[in-house]
DNA sequence: GTCTATATCGGGATAGAC
DNA sequence: GTCTATCCCGATATAGAC
């Protein structure tokens, strides 16, 4: 792996596991055995390190987000909001201190407004979609508070997790969020549909 | 009011706004129209105020979350989320930089953790309430699902909020997030209660 | 209690040799 | 591309006069 690679590398693995904000350029080059001079010459500074990054987070996400127009089964949804997670999870820096990222990147804080919006949408595709297939039923209200519900979840889950389990191994746990999330959309579904999540559930916890 | 708790006062008001890593004790001081060394003739270093606001904003929560042991309406269970918004408001600055805070400050990490301990019992009392009452039906494992999402929800809501309406006034839509929490109760409260709650929400919103 | 001045430290970033 | 040395600055914190 070339050394401009190898920064991107380790930073992402420091910035998740220690936050952002408490790690330096120093350390950085510590990890990687290299001198801090050898890193700015290829990155200008620790913000094109990060822009870097969070170009590849919305890549990745964005190609998660474009959800097909297709049936979508309690499968794929459930499988959709695993990917979503893992990916998150790939970028957790970015979600443990998501505020105060977006308050001093400016740009970046543009752009994550936008994907949230896109979350938003590919959400309600996906609820869309079992209410097109008579699995689902709710009003048009219930329908915009549950979205946002499930985006906020999507969103803070990984935050909160590690706040609730206090390890220090920032492991996520990925499948109890997505058992949270599909808690929330359970009571909507028709009751055959519910059963079968019901038992999805089951496996999974 | 005294200097020692005018620090107090202006640190909040400092670190609300603009997030507690972006505040420094220059700043605060500037603020307050006082030299930097009389700030810390008062407080020996950053720590120990935020180790005091922290302290207060546990003994108002604690206070809040002593949920009363007798039937709870609707209404009061709009009113103790509002409360409990109001109070996380107050203190906004915890919630921005949640992770951070809590990786920095080892000792306040262990006791939000028995803060949201306590929030799940009074989460669950009032639900048990409700359940008692005859309003709301759910199962065991639904009941627990529920509980942690309201949880997850409360603690999330003001973080999310201002990232997602994006204003910089950090005005957190207080309304809206009781609204959010609602909804997620709704599908399991019974036919009756749940009309009631529709009306309550079309009020509030 | 309050001020001014200053010490100290750490992180970001650059210069210039190799 | 990589290293060493160093600069710069901002933030925390202290010393000592008033």
């Amino acid at each position: 792996m070339k050394t401009k690679e190898r920064v991107l590398f380790v930073s992402l693995k420091l910035f998740n596991r220690f936050g952002e904000p408490n790690v330096t350029t120093l350390q950085i080059a510590d990890e990687m055995n290299i001198s801090p001079g050898n890193l700015y010459y290829h990155y200008k500074n620790k913000t094109e390190i990060i822009n870097e990054l969070y170009s590849r987070f919305e890549t990745e996400m964005f190609d998660l987000l474009d959800v097909p127009d297709i049936d979508i089964s309690i499968e794929d949804a459930w499988l959709f909001l695993h990917l979503l997670f893992e990916c998150i999870a790939r970028y957790q820096f970015l979600y443990k201190d998501l505020v105060n990222i977006l308050h001093r990147y400016d740009k970046i804080k543009a752009r994550y407004r936008r994907m949230l919006t896109r979350k938003q949408s590919a959400i309600a595709a996906v609820l869309g979609s079992f209410e097109q297939q008579d699995m689902l039923q709710a009003s048009q209200t219930e329908m915009e508070a549950l979205c946002e519900n499930v985006v906020l979840s999507i969103t803070c889950w990984p935050g909160y997790d590690l706040i609730r389990q206090g390890r220090d191994d920032d492991q996520i746990e990925l499948a109890k969020g997505c058992y949270q999330i599909m808690a929330m959309v359970a009571p909507f579904l028709k009751e055959s549909e519910r059963a079968h999540l019901q038992q999805l559930s089951e496996a999974y916890v």
